[in-house]
DNA sequence: ACACCATGTGAAGAATTCTTCAGGTTGTGT
DNA sequence: ACACAACCTGAAGAATTCTTCACATGGTGT
C-alpha cells in the first residue's frame, strides 16, 4: 500500500494549521470567492495569499477557474465544512476542560501537573 | 477579546498535524493507554513519545493519570474522535477529486493546471 | 502589438517544529 | 535508605514551513 492512513491525516492537519488557510476555507466554505475578494477579508499580502492557495490547490482541497478577468476560487470536498464546525465544537471543550483542571485542589498527580 | 477563531483553529489543526500524535490520538480514542502501552503500538524513541504527550497535553487535548507504576493517558474532549472520522472521509473525497482532476481533457483553465 | 490588472512563482532568510541526547524526577518494592 | 522502572525535560542541531521580494505570466481591452 501507499502512505500509511495516519499519515495522510497527520498531513492533512498540517494543511489546515495555518490561519490564513483556514480563513480561506472558511470564506470559501460561505461562497466561492476570487482572489482579489479574499484579498479584501484577509490581511494578508498579495503574493503570501498566494502563496497560501497553492499549498490548497496542491492537496486538491480548492479548486479555481477562470471567470472574466478574475480567479475564482472553490472548495472542492465539501465535508470540509464538517471539519472547520467539529473543530469549533472541540474548542469550546478544550476550554472548558481547561477549566477544571484548575479545581483540583488536592489530587497531586504529578505528570498532569501544570506548569 | 482574546485569540481570533481561526487563529485558535489553526493552532488546534497544527497539534494535529503530526503522525505520532494522530496515532496516539486514534489509539486513545479506542480506550485510555498507558505510556508503555503506546509505545508498544508506536514506532517511536521514548522520550519522543514523551514529548509528543506533552504537546498534546498543553493543549489539554489528553489528560494524564498514575495508576499502579504507570502513568494512563486519555482523551478530554470525546469529539476529538468526530475529528478524525471526519477527516478520513475527507481523505477519501480528496482522493476522488484527485481522479476527477485526471479527467480534464479539453478545458485548459490555467491556474488550475498541475504540474 | 501594447499596456494593464490580477495572479502566480522561485528563491532566500527568518521563524518554527522535530528528533535525539543526556540527565532528571517520581513512585515502588525491598 | 537504596535501587530500579517508568517517565519527563531542557537543550541543540536538523529539517520544515513562513514570509517577502523580485520578477514572471496570462488574460483583456484598445
Amino acid at each position: 500500500m501507499g502512505v500509511p492512513l495516519y499519515q495522510a491525516k497527520a498531513e492533512l492537519f498540517k494543511t489546515l494549521g495555518h490561519p490564513a488557510r483556514i480563513r480561506i476555507l472558511e470564506l470559501l466554505s460561505e461562497r466561492d470567492h476570487a482572489v482579489h475578494e479574499l484579498l479584501e477579508q484577509i490581511e494578508i499580502e498579495p503574493s503570501n495569499l498566494s502563496q497560501q492557495l497553492a499549498v490548497l490547490r496542491r492537496t486538491s482541497m480548492v479548486v479555481s477557474r477562470r471567470r472574466n478577468g478574475e480567479v475564482v476560487y472553490s472548495i472542492s470536498v465539501p465535508e470540509v465544512r464538517d471539519l472547520l464546525l467539529a473543530a469549533r465544537t472541540i474548542l469550546s471543550g478544550l476550554i472548558a476542560v481547561q477549566g477544571e483542571l484548575g479545581d483540583e485542589l488536592t489530587d497531586a498527580a504529578s505528570p498532569a501537573r501544570t506548569r
